[in-house]
Order: C-alpha cells, then structure tokens, then sequence
RNA sequence: ACGACCGUAGCUCAGUUGGUUAGAGCACCACCUUGACAUGGUGGGGGUCGGUGGUUCGAAUCCACUCGGUCGUACCA
C-alpha cells in the first residue's frame, strides 16, 4: 500500500466494478425502500448543492441497502423546458446566426436532441464521480416514450375530471422568451423608477368637490394608459363620492372610462384615484372583474404597442362596441418608448402634473431577466383548489414530514393561498398539449386525433390540429414518483416501491415541485381501498450551499464550486479559464479573475469523493445554509489519509499472522474489550443519527471513533503486545483478532458516507477478519449493528483511567518540557486497591504510551521523592524531579491547577450554599454537585500540600 | 410591513425535553521526524454563547423586547 492515499487510483475503478456487477439495482427479499432523485437538467452540470443532496441520498441508500433492504434509488433527468431550449437557440444563432423559426418546429427539435445526446452525459457521469448508487438500469428522462404517456394520461384525466381548463387570462408574459410563465418563475426585484401624476380631465363638464376639472391618477407605467377602462376611487372617500358613475375622457385615446368605487384604492395614497388597466396589471385584472370592465390589451408579444387594440369583455368574450383604435404615434413603439412618447405628449397637453421619484418592485423573468408584461392570453390551467385540499391534510396529519419541521409553515402558507397554476408554456421542447381544435376553436383533449375523434364523435373528414403549446417542466416533473417507476402501467416496480421513502431537496423548490408532486401524486396514486397515496413519507430538505463570504454561488459572480473540482483538483489556469470563459457579462471577467486569483492563488488540489462526501456530510445539519470551507474539506482529506494509513499498520500486523478467526483461544487486553465497546456504543449512535437524518452527527461519531479512539488510543495500544516477545500467543491473537476485526466493522460502518476507501481496504481486510465475500462487495455486507448485549461498561471506566495516567504523566512532560525521549520512573500515591488491579493488568500499556522505565505504587509509609504531581481521581501520579523539573515551573504549574480548583470550588460552594438550589432542584442533581465539591476539594488539599512540599526544597 | 430562520473560539459548524469546567475541525503557540500516518504525534492557549430585561434554585437552551444577517410572502396605482 501507498504510503499516502491516492484517491484517484481506486475511485473509477471500484464504481465501475460496481456498475458492472449490478450491485445497485434493488435486490434481495427485505423491506423496499426507495429515493427519486430530484432530477437535474438533462443538458446541465453538477453544482454543489446537487453533490451536497446526492451524497445524502446516497448515504441513506447505501445505508438501508446494508442494512437489508431492498433499495432503489431512481435516478434520471428532466428536460428543462426553457433552459435547454434557450441554450440551444443561443447555439443555433451563433453557429448560424439562424432563429428556430428559420429552422422549423421539428428540425429545431431535432437540433434539441442532438444537443441532449451530446452534453447529457455529463450529468451521468457526474453522478458516477460522486459515487451514486443509483438504479442505472431504470434510468428516466421526462422526455421519454413511458414518461410522455404518463403525461398525457394525467392531462386528459385532469381535464376530464375538470380540473384543467384553458382559458384567456392574464399571465406572467416573458417578452423575450414569448412564453407565459409561473408566478414563481417571477423575481420581484426592489429598483428606482418614477411616479408620473397625470390629470385625467372629466367627462360632461362634471367637476370635483374643490372646482377641479380632473382627476390626478398615479402611475409607475405610463403606457398602460392606453389600455384603461377605469378610474378607481375609494367608495368611502368623500373627495370623488359624487363622482363615482360618471365619465373620464381619457387623454391620448379619447375614449370614455367610468369612474368606479372600490376598497381596493387606498384614499391616503398618492391622490386617492387609480387608473385601471385590467389587461395590463393583475391588480386592475381582478378590480376589472369585480366591475365587469372590459380589458383592452394594448400590447403584442414584443411588449410593443399594437395599432389595434385587442378588446375583451370581463368574461373574455370579444367585444364589437368599443373602438380598438390607438394613437397611430404609439403603434409599434416598444414599452419604453412608448412610456417616454407618451408622457412627453401628455406634458405637451399640460396633463402631466408632476414626476416624482419611487421605489418599487419589479418584476422579472428568473430566466430571461426582462420585466415580465402582464398579458391576456389563451392558456390552458389547472384548477388548483381541489387538488391542494388532500395535499395539505397529509401534511398536517403527518403522513408526510418535512425535515426540519419548519419549512410545514411555508407549504402550509403557499398551499391555502393557492393559485391555479399556467401549465402551458409557449415553448418548442417539451410535453406538446394532448387538445385538438377543429377550424372553429372546439377543443378536443385526448391521448392522440385517433382517440379525439372517437372520443368526441368527430367526423373523419374534420380537420384537427393540435395546439402548439407545451407544458411546463414541473407539469412533468410532478409526476414523477409514479410516472418513473411505470405509471399509467401497473407494474412491479409501482408497487414495491410506491410511495417512496424519502425526498431530498431543496427549500427553494418546495413549490416548484414539492407540493405539486404532492398533489398530482394523491389525486392518481391511490391504495386499494382507495385512500391516497402519498408520493414520500419524508421531505428532508437541504439549506444552500453558499461560498466562503455566504454569497450564493452564481456564474456571474464566478463564485461557482464544482465538485469535480473537488474531487480531482484544478490549476488556476484552467479553474479562471472555467470561471471567466464564455460569459454572459464579460465586463465581470476581470473582477472575477482577480477575486479566484486571490481565494485560490495555486488552484484547487484534489481531494477525493470521499473527502467531499465526509466535507458535506459533516456540514449537514438540517435545513442550514451551509458556508463552503476549503479548510473543512482538506480536514476530511487528512482523515481519509488517516485511515488508510491505520489500515496499512493493521495489515502489516495481521497478514499472514494468526489472528484467531478460527475460534483459537484467545486472550483479551483491556483495551481490546474497550474498543469493542467503543465500537458498540459507535455503531448505536450513527444509528441514532442516520433515524434522525442528522447525517453531521452521524459522520462526526464515525470521525471521533476512528481517530480518537481507534488511531490515537487502541492501534497505539496494541503495539505493547504485539511488539513484545514476553506476551502470550493468546495474547497476540487477541489482540490482532481486535485489530482485523474492529477496522473490517468501521469500514461498514463508515462506508455509506465514503464508500470508495472503506471499498478498496475492506477488500484486503475482510478476508483477514474471517469473512468469505468471495469477490463480493462492501455495499452489499451487512450494516454493522448493535449487539443488544449491553456495553462491557467495566473496560470502559478501566480504559478511562488507563488514559487519565498516561495524560497526566503527559501534560506533565509538555508543561516541564520533559523530552518525549526521556524515560520516567513513575510512582502512585493514595492507591485504591482498584487502583493497584488497574495499575497490575495495564503496567506495559503505560510503560509505552507514557515512556516510562518503571510505575509502581508507593508502599505504605514510604517517603516519596520531591515530584511533579497529577491527579487521577484520589490517587496521585508522581513524577520524580531530580535532574527533570524545575522547582519554579513545578510551582507555576501547580498554582494554575489549584487556581483552576478555587474558581470551581467557588462556583459549587456557592451553588450548594444557595437554599433555593438545596430545597427545589432534583435530589440527585443536588448530591451529584455535593460529590462533585468534595473531590475538588479533596484534589485541592492535595495540590496545596503538594505545593508546600515544594516549595520547602 | 408580516413571517421564518440564523447570530456560540480567528474561520466553518455541533450543543433534541433548562442541570458536569460550553464542544469539534481548521487556524494559533510549544515540543517531537518514535518501527501506520508530518495529509502526522504530544501538550497548550483561546469563547461575559449578538444586546437588554424577565421566568427559574439554575438559562447558550424558555419568554419579552432590541440590534444585525439571510430568506420568503405581501405590497399602494
């Protein structure tokens, strides 16, 4: 073996064997447990918070796997409607300089495909990298045959069921990317525009209460204007109360708007007066309804001013009556300077009162980063309110737990004020709408024409075409816990492992994808007696991981960590080349270089999966942002070499030498029967943790076991027998039949959260410990697990005070600089006879670990030799002065240790003088401080004569 | 504005129902290349647990207020 560990050699290697053999697939007769995994965007790459969940995942499967279940975790991708399509028309125009309406519906998608076949492997292999355990066998994509069946299944359904309609609405309009999107697809950013104040003048002479012959509205978007129907007042404001029926003759446009009351206006904000423009502002939208004023939409899907107005009536009907007209000047004009012509020309008029300066929230697209236009347009719906009712009664009931408990309160807030949800998406790549429509608008859903003709009687000779539309990605993707696993068919694969077990994801995604997965699941899935199903029983929901500062990482931030790199290291070269190539923003290169010059001035070395894995592992507490910290990540490299290096001193001890797994007699040490019960009380807690999904707990005992008390205290422990020619055969086989033993059950033990090093050693090991696996695998051993037959209590306080001296005659080395070197000649004071039974069965275990020439016990009325002193309990440790330690420094180090006592004393004394702690607090608790005061006590009487005696030489 | 979460050692984080001297890793100081490991060993220093007030015999932990940060929702045109 290397004498470092090389992470590079085994890693590859051992997943590869992995794959091949099948070892992922679920397999064997215990209880299914399965995991989806939230699936990436097909075309896209691994980031951190995707390494940070997938290693949970798959420690949790690797985890129940060993521990005998049938495990599945599904893996697959989505195909990321307008993500991928975005990078694919950006492609085409700068390969080309062709748009994909110069290449057409299917020669664009066909582009599409391509480009999925060519990048989507870096995902998968990604996966690979980090050591997943997936099913690749059962490998998804949404876009598949199967998966598009269970799509269309579900939209034919739910529009059956009434629960999709399509209908013309205001929605999010994304002008750049011509599609309609979700509210949550919106980021309402704070920024700094106007408030133009502009004088509407009355209709018919009317006036208001002060003589004025107009009304002053307000508004951030100037024009929309030329889409009111309405000026709104307060009904309760008694500035406009006689006002309200009667006429504005609105500027620009001429056209005749009522003035309505409505509670909606605010009397104290601005001039109490709100012009209305339902087509253009989700607010005026519903005021619009509430008044049944028409909506005139005055824009196209440019955002640029139309000629002709677009005229509905409040129940989106075409309306004939009113003019459609619009000023010529405007028509074309995109939004902004539309804005500018027209606030300029109503100046001109003297109907612009004043510009003020505001705050406001704008909204815009997550993707395209445009301001998102409120427009009215067909889209198809689903109506949302039947179908949270049950999703929020499994929550609430607790058939489904998040993890933390917290994040309950936002799906809770967002699922009781739910909106119904605009699933179609003006869009090329992804699930096409399942509706037909003859020449006059009917609408026919089914699974294809064939099945709409027949379904709705239609004659052969009818012509039908499809709608153009597509659904949005999360339409799919919350089908996706049944639909991977067969949905509509009933297969095996349902049934085993539906519902699942847990989820994995993150908070940002809640509504996206959880809630919806939520309620699409319980609305088909369901028992045989008919109750829903629930998609997981769990939501374990991860925090963000963020960079050093706590910033997100971004691209263009170029703050963005990559696993890989990680795992494998990087130049600086080639990691400013990732960071600052082929940027949206190029001006932001510069910055960028400077700032990943400055944080990784050699690069980024490699680390291994396994010390990524641990890093993330360690940092996972629930529900908690996490602050990367290279620092960490090079700790949990250190302990991976940590244990490669104990793993090479146990083989070269035990290979080829007797190590008693043929039942020989054997003859155990203290410390073998310790770190047995270490090992035992090891194993309970990672358990303890692994239920609670508190994987830093789990990691952190698995941490602490190996090295503090494995490495620093038992392979230390074992080198006085092995290494000594006196000891028995027993003994040596004892000993050695502990070491193979306990490294082979810590290897499984820690192997879900690193299972390429626990791999690689406990092939070389097991064979040693006894255990035929044949060419067999750890991941496919048994999870380590408590005995039930208690803990060997007695070797642990045995070994807790074999520590205790050998600290002690240590912290005396360090503090009198007593060189490791120098043998000591010890002595005991004050033995107890449990003491001397200590001192007799562990004398070469302190002889080595202590370097000491000799210890032995004080005999009754012997004089002991001027020492620095240490206690262990009441008895204490001597270590002889002459020619060693300095009388001054033995003081000064006795004087801290009392002062050390006084301050405790103090704080117990003064506790157990307080009658209030005597009288109420638990009588144990009272007796625990008392024996607590009297050995502080006791120890300092003893320091102090120690002192004295010192002090005298 | 409302809500959630966070504020513990220089840094990154633990600290489940209030009860040893508040812990870990990294960083720091001193000593040590000893036959698994210098990606190491041994010893050591370092925190008035954001602040104030309260409940309690006892508060990092519970309550109120307050400051700072993160995120979400709602925003008035």
């Amino acid at each position: 073996m290397d004498k470092t560990f090389q992470p590079a050699d085994i890693e590859s290697k051992w997943y590869q064997t992995w794959e091949e053999k099948g070892y992922f697939s679920p397999a064997g007769d215990g209880p299914a447990y399965s995991i989806m995994i939230p699936p990436p965007n097909v075309t896209g790459s691994l980031h951190m918070g995707h390494a940070f969940q997938d290693s949970i995942m798959d420690a949790l499967t690797r985890y129940q796997r060993m521990k005998g279940a049938k495990a599945l975790w599904q893996v697959g991708t989505d195909h990321a409607g307008i993500a991928t399509q975005m990078v694919v028309e950006r492609k085409l125009a700068a390969e080309s300089g062709q748009t994909r309406h110069d290449l057409g519906r299917d020669a664009f998608l066909d582009k599409v495909w391509e480009w999925k076949e060519e990048s989507g492997g870096t995902i998968t292999r990604q996966l690979r990298r980090l050591g997943a355990s997936v099913d690749w066998q059962n490998e998804r994509f949404t876009m598949d045959e199967g998966f598009y069946k269970a799509v269309q299944e579900v939209f034919v359904r739910l529009y059956d069921d009434k629960l999709i309609y399509r209908g013309k609405r205001l929605v999010n309009w994304d002008p750049k990317l011509h599609t309609a999107i979700s509210d949550l697809e919106v980021e309402n950013k704070d920024e700094n525009g106007h408030l133009w104040h502009f004088r509407y003048p009355l209709a018919d002479g009317e006036t208001t209460a002060d003589g004025s012959r107009h009304l002053v509205v307000a508004t951030t978007r100037p024009e929309t204007m030329l889409g009111d129907t309405a000026v709104a007042v307060n009904p309760a404001d008694e500035r406009y109360q006689s006002l309200v029926g009667k006429f504005i003759e609105l500027p620009l446009v001429g056209r005749r708007i009522p003035i309505v009351a409505d509670d909606y206006v605010d009397r104290e904000f601005g001039t109490g007066c709100v012009k209305i423009t339902p087509a253009h502002d989700f607010n005026d939208y519903a005021l619009g309804q509430r008044h049944k004023l028409p909506m005139i939409n005055i824009m196209d899907q440019d955002a640029a001013i139309l000629g002709r107005a677009d005229v509905y009536n409040s129940d989106s009907s075409a309306n004939d009556e009113l003019d459609a007209g619009l000023p010529e000047a405007y028509a074309g004009l995109d939004r902004y300077a539309a804005r500018k012509a027209i606030v300029a020309d109503l100046d001109a008029a003297g109907l612009l009162e004043k510009v003020d300066d505001h705050a406001l929230k704008v909204p815009r697209g997550d993707r395209s980063g445009l301001v998102i236009e409120p427009l009215l347009t067909d889209q198809w719906f689903v109506a949302t309110a039947k179908l949270a009712e049950p999703a929020i009664a499994a929550v609430e009931d607790g058939r489904i737990q998040f993890v933390p408990k917290q994040y309950e309160n936002m799906y809770f807030s967002w699922m009781r004020d739910i909106q119904d949800w605009c699933i179609s998406r003006q869009l090329w790549w992804g699930h096409r709408v399942p509706a037909w429509y003859d020449s006059e608008g009917n609408i026919y859903v089914a699974r294809n024409e064939e099945e709409a003709r027949s379904k709705y009687g239609l004659p052969p000779e009818l012509a039908l075409q499809q709608d153009e539309d597509v659904l949005d990605t999360w339409f799919s993707s919350a089908l996706w816990t049944f639909g991977t696993l067969g949905w509509p068919e009933a297969t095996e694969r349902l049934k085993t492992f539906h519902p699942t077990d847990v989820l994995v994801t993150g908070f940002d995604i809640i509504f996206f994808w959880v809630a919806r997965m939520i309620m699409m699941t319980m609305h088909f899935m369901k028992d045989e007696d008919g109750s829903p199903q629930v998609p997981f029983k769990t939501v374990y929901v991860t925090g963000l991981i963020r960079d050093e500062q706590g910033q997100k990482m971004s691209k263009s931030k170029g703050n963005v960590l990559d696993p890989l790199d990680m795992i494998d290291g990087i130049d600086l070269d080639s990691l400013l080349q990732k960071r600052t190539g082929n940027m949206m923003q190029p001006q932001l290169a510069e910055k960028i270089g400077k700032a990943t010059r400055k944080a990784f001035p050699e690069g980024i070395g490699a680390h291994g999966t396994d010390a990524l894995r641990f890093t993330l592992y360690s940092l996972a507490s629930t529900g908690r942002d996490i602050n990367w910290d290279m620092k960490r990540l090079e700790g949990y490299r250190n302990f991976c070499n940590k244990i490669w290096n104990a793993a090479r001193y146990v083989l070269m001890n035990t290979e080829g030498e007797d190590c008693g797994t043929g039942n020989e007699p054997v003859e155990l040490s203290l410390a073998d029967r310790w770190i047995c019960a270490r090992l035992e009380q090891a194993q309970r807690r990672v358990a303890d943790a692994m239920a609670a999904y508190r994987l830093d707990h789990a990691s952190q005992e698995v941490y602490e076991f190996i090295w503090n008390e494995y490495c620093d205290w038992y392979l230390e422990l074992s080198k006085p027998v092995l290494w000594d020619d006196n000891a028995s055969a027993e003994a040596k086989r004892g000993t050695r039949r502990t070491l193979i033993q306990v490294l082979e059950a810590t290897l499984r033990l820690a192997h879900p959260f690193m299972p390429f090093i626990t791999e690689e050693i406990w092939q070389r090991v097991a064979p040693i410990a006894g255990i035929n696996a044949g060419d067999s695998s750890i991941m496919l051993q048994p999870y380590p697990c408590s005995n039930d037959q208690g803990i060997d209590e007695q070797a642990l306080s045995d070994a807790e005070w074999l520590k205790a001296v050998i600290t002690a005659i240590r912290n005396i080395r360090g503090e009198m600089n007593v060189p490791p070197s120098k043998a000591l000649n010890v002595l005991l004071r004050n033995t107890s006879d449990e003491d001397s039974q200590r001192l007799a069965a562990n004398r070469q275990f302190l002889l080595k670990l202590a370097k000491l020439d000799d210890i032995r016990a004080l005999s009754d009325g012997e004089q002991a030799p001027m020492a620095a002193t240490q206690l262990v309990g009441d008895m204490e440790v001597l270590v002889p002065m002459a020619g060693l330690i300095d009388k001054a420094a033995e003081l000064a180090r006795l004087d801290k240790e009392i002062a050390k006592l006084d301050k405790d004393i103090q704080r117990l004394s003064g506790k157990l003088g307080n009658l209030g702690f005597i009288d109420k607090a638990p009588a144990a608790v009272v007796e625990k401080e008392k024996e607590k005061l009297q050995g502080q006590q006791h120890a300092r009487l003893r320091l102090v004569e120690q002192r004295g005696e010192i002090e005298a030489l």
